[in-house]
DNA sequence: TAGCTGTTATATTATATATATAACAGAAAA
DNA sequence: TTTTCTGTTATATATATAATATAACAGCTA
């Protein structure tokens, strides 16, 4: 596995751990339909409580990210993860606004922000179609 | 005032008014110079507690936004917010991996993802150069 | 003097985060 | 069939954050 948890951030080890599979999906390292570990061999292979990694796989699951099976385990959803619509749109644009206002304050240019945006959408420009 | 919070958001009170604020600012709604509420008034105002006005402010302050002195007032920084450094723009990348790693997942363009930017840009399009 | 300022202190309540154990039901493999 | 593994549920605890409630202090200003 790939994933670091960072035990002195401020972020939660549920979020980060969120984050790193998302990540990891946008990356083309997680493809549908690959399994991932369980709750507890994840959980003991980071050195946290296997709870905490459920709450992770929950809420991805959640947000269309996983696939949850009861007795069989977890796996990267097949189907790939729905596309865009206006409500995650509404959501993005929420979470966008205060940096872009922070980022204004602090005298960055549109451009400058965009090129910083494409520059971290490079990491994800491999694989992965979305379909 | 034009700030306005919300009881039911599952953002902290003290975040949301401090995201307001820097709003504010970007909008050129907040000028330099310009007196802010006492933590009383603005408390009074909004029926929240002084000390999450307080808590507002202080990290504000600390952030360069605003000027707090002793028995005077708060005030929008009468310097303007310094610009964008290296930490801050690491910083705000940080911040913007997650959701570009999640807008990818999702199958958006990257051009997508710098309309809708854009688009956030253009209400802070008025006043604000920096200094 | 009276009223305002931010500040500090203390206490309480509620919620979020994270861990620790234990047990359950059901699928899968030995 | 028994064992092992799966996610799940329950309970308890510890810590941190968020928010409120009072009260008091020091210093500026009217």
């Amino acid at each position: 596995m790939f994933i670091e948890i960072d035990l002195e951030s401020k972020d939660p080890l549920y979020a980060q751990l969120k984050n790193q599979i998302v990540a990891g999906i946008a990356r083309g390292d997680l493809t549908p339909g690959e399994s991932l570990p369980s709750v507890r061999a994840l959980g003991a292979d980071l050195g946290i409580n296997l709870h905490t990694v459920n709450k992770a796989y929950r809420q991805l699951e959640q947000e269309g990210f996983i696939l949850i099976q009861r007795q069989k385990g977890v796996f990267i959803h097949p189907e790939g993860v729905a596309p865009a619509d206006e409500e995650y749109k509404n959501l993005l644009k929420k979470q966008l606004h205060p940096l872009i206002a922070d980022s204004v304050c602090r005298s960055m240019s549109e451009e400058e922000f965009v090129n910083l945006s494409r520059e971290l959408f490079r990491e994800f420009a491999n694989r992965e179609g979305g379909e």
